[in-house]
RNA sequence: GCGAGAGUGGUGAAAUUGGUAUACACGCUAGAUUUAGGAUCUAGUGCCGCAAGGCGUGGGGGUUCAAGUCCCCCCUUUCGUACCA
């Protein structure tokens, strides 16, 4: 038999679609679910190798479980709002809409190619009303529960793309997606109040184990908890309160000015005079008119204007000056620090910068004091507080939960928690999203659309460019409606929705995607849920990965999911670069399409390839080398073991013993026991590197000449089959087929190590003198040492380094190693 | 700056988690076969050395009978983050 991939290839496709043997049942045993989910799509019409490689390394896992006996739900659909549809069909003149169902369908047909395990039959595309609808649904049940809501506010803004940008979406203070500067714009937006979960979003890090530990470390610090205090300082001659947050109040004894951000509200209150005033305002517009990328440079030139006020330290009573300075985030904490020289680095350039007083009130320990005069830079540790009043003398933490604990009682402050994570901005000025479902009305303030209403569907229109405000915002016959409360005159919110929050929920549409009168069904949703294995690439960390715990949790709140997070395991694998290291990209022109290295050599081939090349979490260096060896393999190796079959028809169920075998069979049987072991593992861990490489050993070893066991000859092939078919699926399952099975061989049950077969009886262990390799011998499995010293010592190259030396110490490690220390 | 990874032959990479470093491939070198081959097969392939032997997992220390693996200090590199008080 030939191997002509083409026809293999063609014809499984077929087959697998027509018998719907990816189709994931409605009833699954949620005791014996497995639902393998990658990252849905954004259908820009090609399939490039990133894809390639996400999916099939799904794939593969979807497979194998499939032979497991569970309920595999492997579902695909498309992440189809948003930016790049949009400039795309700017660009063509056409629609988004037109464009993006066209790329759709090019994309599936593409992907069906590629033979992936997807259940097509539930594929959903976030832009169509049957899915959005819902999104908008999730909008209200945020707005009902007082998680979205709307305020005015600086907000980052690209001038290129005109639209609003989540914090997340902005990178190295440039937009993500373009690479323009971004830039404050004072913008009326909504927000989902993700903030109000940031808690649980940390801690439940804690409880993925599976979870990269990179991602979480990436979470963890995105959302950035800090403990610390909240203390009144009080403006000199003046009711008013200026609260500041601390991490450090141990040191607020050393207080010796306070900084306030330009854009801070506080500072409106001041009622600044004279020259101050005039001052104070300069520096805004000129903070304001700096960029981000500016601002947020680490330097040690701080500058910022004094205001002529001066606020008291409720500790010690002293009077310092208050400063604005642009160092000092307005988003963060009250927008106001106190500042200590003595112990923070940034205090301390500016003090320098402006000759305003250090002050240290923390040493390194008892007996080693700071001096104020030789100082060249802040110290920032823990020590001993001192001058610092009744504190002086306690220690680090202890020092800084007093000193709280006294602001409590005195009333002026508190012990408080503050995250660097900020509400989630979602208001997007762009035509093609999810329209948010809130309708303006006079007399009634926001009010939601009614939820069967819903959906509010987004209108066909001609001009859909970008303008600086959403293009919806011209088509009056959208805009104008009637308040859903009172029924007077209103307008609809004209903005769209960031499309994060599209794909924040569509893994639980995937359970349930046809259902027209909720999301989803929950009882349905409790069979599949949560995600036993989520696939994709890193780039999500910070952004979608928490977005979804964030729905996740809110629906759990909700009673509409059961559990606290929404995936199990998540690995991200490597990226895809050219052989120079570079990724690739249409602009660079190094682009591999794995389309062309499938049509030119065979999807299983290209499968191979892409596996044997990298373990699946490292970066890949794509080269036309890494498809030779495996195809040989397969070709050559592999695929022709099916000439070697007997029809026997063997129970592949059965153990063999050991005296139904001649010794080399029973040698190829224990080869092939420790590779089901070994390919079983490295599925476990994603490694499909080295079960290719196990399986070439397998098949080495094979030699038909040498086997006369018929039964064992059947069966050996098929397991090597087996193991080979989540890797290779179209030309295993052609074996399968041609030795005459009627199912599919993703019908079948993995194979499943015989331990019997892999408890050696015999060892070859290394005999090492003073820690050097010097021999090897072969003892039994369960041989005492002095066995094995006998069996040692009978060495010639032992006896060499050993001759006339004095033996100090002989170690031992069963089935490891027998290692002699000898004198000189 | 801070945080988290990574560094093993000419190349992609293995290493049962402290126990024979370099499995499996690519490439290369010989040879065989072939009209030819981007084919196939056989042998070799970490470095130094004729050999015995020595040296070898970024560099330097350390723990241990034994270190790629654990500890300390550097160097290089990738990713994340960026004045978070």
């Amino acid at each position: 038999m030939k191997y002509d991939f083409k026809e293999i290839e063609t014809k499984w496709q077929k087959k697998w679609d027509e018998t719907s043997l990816y189709q994931a049942p409605d009833n699954a045993d949620p005791n014996n679910k497995f639902y393998m989910l990658v990252m849905f799509a954004y259908p820009s019409g090609d399939i490039h190798m990133g894809h390639f490689r996400n999916y099939i390394i799904g794939d593969a896992i979807a497979r194998q479980q499939m032979m497991l006996g569970k309920d595999v739900l492997h579902p695909f659909g498309w992440d189809a709002f948003g930016l790049p549809a949009e400039r795309a069909a700017i660009q063509r003149d056409i629609h988004p809409a037109d464009w993006t169902t066209k790329n759709i369908g090019i994309s599936r047909s593409t992907l069906q190619k590629v033979g992936i395990s997807f259940d097509w039959s539930r594929e959903i595309a976030s832009c169509f009303p049957d899915y959005y609808k819902w999104t908008q649904w999730m909008f209200i049940q945020l707005y009902k529960k007082g998680l979205a809501y709307r305020k005015r506010g600086f907000v980052n803004w690209c001038p290129e793309d005109k639209t609003v940008l989540a914090n997340e979406q902005v990178k190295d203070g440039k937009c993500e997606r373009c690479g323009t500067e971004v830039v404050k714009k004072d913008q009326n937006q909504w927000y989902f109040k993700i903030t109000d979960y940031a808690d649980r979003l940390v801690d439940d890090l804690d409880t993925l184990p599976d979870w990269p530990d990179n991602v979480k470390t990436m979470q963890r610090e995105w959302i950035g908890r800090s403990y610390g205090a909240e203390i009144n300082f009080s403006l000199e001659n003046s009711d008013l309160k200026i609260p500041i947050y601390t991490t450090r109040p141990d040191t607020i004894f050393g207080v010796t000015f306070m900084a306030i951000a330009p854009e801070a509200e506080i500072l409106d209150s001041l009622n600044l005079e004279g020259e101050y005033k005039a001052k104070v305002e300069d520096y805004k517009k000129k903070a304001m008119t700096r960029s981000d990328i500016e601002r947020s440079a680490v330097t040690d030139d701080k500058d910022g204007v004094f205001t002529g006020k001066y606020a008291i330290n409720p500790y010690n009573g002293e009077k310092v000056e208050l400063w604005v300075a642009d160092y000092v985030l307005a988003g963060y904490g009250t927008g106001v620090v106190m500042a200590v020289p003595a112990h923070d680095s940034r205090d301390f350039a500016f003090a320098k910068k402006y000759n305003i007083p250090i002050k240290v009130v923390i040493h390194p320990d008892k007996d080693t004091p700071l001096d104020v005069n030789k100082m060249t830079e802040a110290y920032t540790d823990y020590g001993v507080m001192v001058n610092s009043g009744q504190f002086d003398g306690l220690i680090g933490k202890i020092a800084i939960i007093q000193v709280t604990d006294f602001a409590e009682q005195e009333e002026f402050g508190c012990h408080k928690v503050n995250f660097k994570l900020k509400d989630w901005s979602i208001s997007r000025q762009r035509y093609w999203g999810c329209p948010i479902p809130i309708v303006h009305c006079k007399k009634c303030g926001t009010v939601p659309v009614a939820e069967e209403n819903l959906p509010v569907e987004l209108p066909k229109v001609k001009d859909f460019k970008p303008k600086g405000r959403s293009p919806l915002a011209d088509v009056p016959e959208y805009m104008n409606v009637k308040c859903p409360n009172c029924g007077g005159e209103a307008v609809r919110d004209s903005d769209t929705m960031d499309t994060f929050v599209c794909s924040s929920w569509y893994f639980l549409r995937y359970i349930d995607p046809k259902n027209d009168s909720v999301p989803f069904d929950k009882e349905k949703v409790a069979q599949y849920m949560p995600i036993d294995l989520y696939v994709g690439g890193i780039t999500h960390a910070t952004g979608h990965l928490i977005y979804f715990r964030f729905f996740q949790k809110f629906l759990k709140d909700l009673g509409w999911v059961k559990d606290d997070e929404p995936a199990k395991r998540l690995f991200n694998h490597g990226m895809v670069c050219d052989s120079n290291g570079e990724v690739m990209s249409k602009s660079k022109g190094n682009v591999v399409s794995p389309i062309g290295l499938m049509e030119e050599r065979g999807v299983d081939v290209s499968r191979l390839a892409m596996f044997f090349t990298a373990p699946s979490d490292k970066e890949v260096l794509w080269s036309s080398d890494s498809v030779t060896g495996v195809e040989k393999f397969a070709i050559n190796k592999l695929f022709p073991l099916n000439e070697k079959l007997r029809n026997s028809n063997p129970d592949l169920k059965y153990y063999f013993k050991r005296e139904e075998l001649s010794e080399f069979e029973y040698s190829l049987y224990i080869k092939l026991n420790q590779v089901i072991k070994q390919v079983s593992d490295s599925f476990d861990k994603l490694q499909f590197n080295t079960a290719i490489s196990a399986l070439m050993e397998l098949v080495r070893d094979y030699d038909s000449d040498k086997i006369k066991n018929d039964s064992f000859n059947d069966y050996l092939i098929l397991k090597t089959f087996q193991l080979s078919a989540p890797l290779v699926p179209h030309l295993a399952e052609e074996i399968w087929a041609f030795a005459g099975f009627e199912g599919s061989i993703f019908k079948s049950n993995w194979p499943i190590c015989d331990e019997s077969a892999i408890i050696k009886d015999s060892i070859v262990i290394g005999v090492q003198i003073n820690g050097k390799l010097r021999d090897e011998i072969e003892i039994p499995i369960d041989c005492d040492q002095k066995r094995a010293e006998e069996v040692a010592f009978m060495s010639d190259k032992v006896k060499k380094y050993t001759d006339g030396k004095e033996i100090l110490k002989i170690i031992f490690v069963k089935g490891r190693i027998f290692n002699i220390v000898v004198k000189g």
